[in-house]
DNA sequence: AGCACGCCGACT
DNA sequence: GTCGGCGTGCTC
């Protein structure tokens, strides 16, 4: 007998199967094992067993291997499928999904997760809704998973860690994410598995297990965070739960959003209406307060909140004591001396945002010698001095983006958000406006909950279209002009864009291009680029970005199939997030 | 001979 | 992607 094995660890895509010789034992697909690679055992996934082997010669002879986890059979098909989309080898994506798996297993005799084998009576494959109060709302998420516990295995995918940490405290069941213990996830995941009516919550990280559930409920599916796009393989969670769903046909999907995501087909989905107390502030030069950032209007509502002994809280996204080292007669910007990025003020020392590099703060412009190096937006820690300054028996906090998601809302308090140009975090300029949309009924989703007040300062335009995305028919005309200008620059979701980026320096005649240029423009494929990858540490080599728009008949199974042969020229991805970088 | 380094190809 | 083998060239 020959056993055909995923083996977890990284390696070129192209390879598939290694093949050990059985002598003893059994073994079953799905089954995990230690296999001899090289020098050392490691962790390999049974995908196939068969009398025969192409590479009977090479295949090592195997005595009663050692068993890790019985997984369900689907699974190495399925690991397979997702590979093939990424262009990564099954083993590159194995070795993602296990991370790390430990030395001392527990003794248990492991067994198969038992999963349903066809769908519930009256059960919908797909399950899609949309809420404003999205968890402990009627439908929402804790409602749903207390109802659906009975059904079976349940798998909770999030976007963020802190979403993890408050959901799990939230049901009562176990979790993890990238910052969990190796041995502690590894207990998490496993403990899930062995329970049929398991639940357990995570993040993108552990999206895999979707294939071993009965039920995947995905909050926020709307967002972003939930595809990998800086590492390889860049999986997508929302992907990933929809391939478990083909491969396992009794696998129930739970959407629960707040906002439609702009799609490529117009979507049939209403956007609830997030009921809040809305007041806007352009942003205009003559309304200025002693707080920097804040406007009259802002001063004189904060005022009255301390007065009314309400909460108040500051949104603003500029960390430190200044966004940036600038000289205020010459205009010199400190740059990181490794990766030239503009460095922050944080009040003791310049730290770049990018990379993280600390230097000394200088006391001077190098340039032309001016003392004032504080020509910058105002950062989060120096406006919070002001107010309690200004306000010392106020409480009042100012949070940043990621301080936003830890906190919850005091309720009644006033919510301020000094720049709604800065909500949906940092994007290229193709997506600015789609995450921001999508950010701010999420901001203002939360400050209905807890009946906040909200003030929203920002670019006159920008704040007098947020009011409409509170509802579906502002959002559907919003999308609508997004899509528009999508389709006229040939951007996804209009067009498929397939981002291909390869390590290379810029060069007169680019062979990448030539190369692509002859394979596939002929057959109908746009090429764009290349594209400079900008600020890389100066210690990683440099890239490059194309765009590969392929003919518009081609599905998504053809143009995989077109591709493959590209992978090796890099960094394939049929749906990216950033187009530039 | 002993060692560092870099290139190349195989890994079952 | 990673590791080991092997050739090269430097030093003792």
């Amino acid at each position: 007998m020959f056993i055909s094995v995923i083996p977890a660890l990284k390696m070129p895509a192209g390879h598939d199967f290694f093949d050990y010789k059985l002598e003893d034992g059994s073994v079953h697909v799905g089954d995990l094992i230690f296999v001899p690679f090289r020098n050392r055992l490691i962790p390999g996934l049974v995908a196939k067993i068969s009398p025969t082997s192409d590479v009977a010669d090479k295949a090592i002879a195997l005595p009663n291997p050692d068993k890790i986890l019985k997984l369900p059979e689907v699974i190495a098909d399925y690991c397979r499928q997702a590979a093939h989309e990424l262009f990564v080898s099954p083993a590159t994506l194995l070795h993602a999904w296990l991370r790390v798996v430990p030395k001392r297993l527990s003794s248990d005799e492991p067994h198969t997760p038992y999963h349903l084998s066809r769908l519930p009576k009256d059960a919908k494959q797909f399950e899609e809704k949309f809420l404003v109060n999205r968890y402990t709302g009627t439908g929402g998420l804790i409602e749903t998973v207390q109802k659906e516990q009975a059904n079976g295995r349940i798998l909770i995918l999030t976007p963020w860690q802190s979403r993890v940490d408050y959901l799990k405290n939230k049901l009562g069941c176990d979790g993890f994410h990238a910052m969990t213990a190796a041995g502690a996830a590894w207990k998490a995941w496993t403990g899930f598995l062995a329970e049929p009516h398991g639940m357990l919550v995570t993040t993108r990280l552990g999206a895999w297990l979707g294939i071993c559930a009965d039920i995947v409920i995905i909050d926020e599916p709307e967002n972003d965070d939930y595809k990998q796009d800086e590492l390889t393989p860049r999986y997508d969670a929302r992907r990933l739960a929809k391939l478990a769903a083909e491969y396992n046909p009794a696998l129930r999907v739970i959407s629960i959003g707040t906002t439609p995501r702009l799609e490529s087909a117009p979507s049939q989905a209403t956007a609830p209406k997030i009921e809040v107390e809305l007041k806007i502030e352009p942003l205009a030069p003559g309304s200025r307060s002693n707080v920097e950032s804040l406007s009259a209007r802002a001063a004189n509502l904060i005022a009255q909140s301390i007065e009314d002994k309400r909460s108040v809280r500051v949104l603003h996204a500029v960390g430190g004591a200044r966004g940036r080292i600038r000289c205020s007669d010459c205009g010199w910007v400190m740059p990181c001396p490794k990766c030239d990025y503009g460095m922050s003020n944080m009040a003791t020392h310049a730290q770049c945002r990018r990379c993280g590099h600390k230097e000394d703060l200088p006391l001077a412009c190098p340039t032309c010698g001016g003392p004032d190096l504080a020509k910058s937006i105002i950062g989060g820690d120096l406006m919070q001095k002001q107010l309690s300054k200004a306000y010392p028996q106020g409480d009042i906090k100012v949070l940043d983006l990621s301080e936003w998601q830890l906190q919850s809302l005091p309720p009644k308090s006033l919510i301020i958000i000094t720049n709604i140009n800065s909500v949906g975090g940092y994007t290229e300029d193709v997506r600015r406006k789609e995450r921001l949309v999508i950010a701010f009924r999420r901001l203002a989703s939360q400050a209905s909950l807890a009946q906040c007040e909200l003030l929203v300062q920002g670019p006159e335009d920008l704040v007098n279209e947020s009011r409409g995305w509170l509802d579906d028919e502002g959002l559907k005309k919003s999308w609508t002009k997004e899509f528009e200008d999508r389709r006229q620059f040939g951007y996804p979701p209009a067009r498929r864009l397939v981002k291909l980026i390869a390590m290379a320096k810029a060069q007169e005649t680019d062979p990448i291009t030539v190369e692509l240029q002859e394979q596939l423009g002929q057959y109908g494929w746009e090429i764009r680029g290349p594209y400079a990858v900008e600020n890389r540490p100066n210690t990683r080599e440099p890239r490059l970005a194309y765009h590969l728009i392929p003919p518009p008949e081609l599905d998504f199974k053809q143009i995989i199939d077109i591709l493959t042969p590209f992978s090796s020229l890099g960094i394939l991805d049929l749906d990216p997030i950033a187009f530039f970088s």
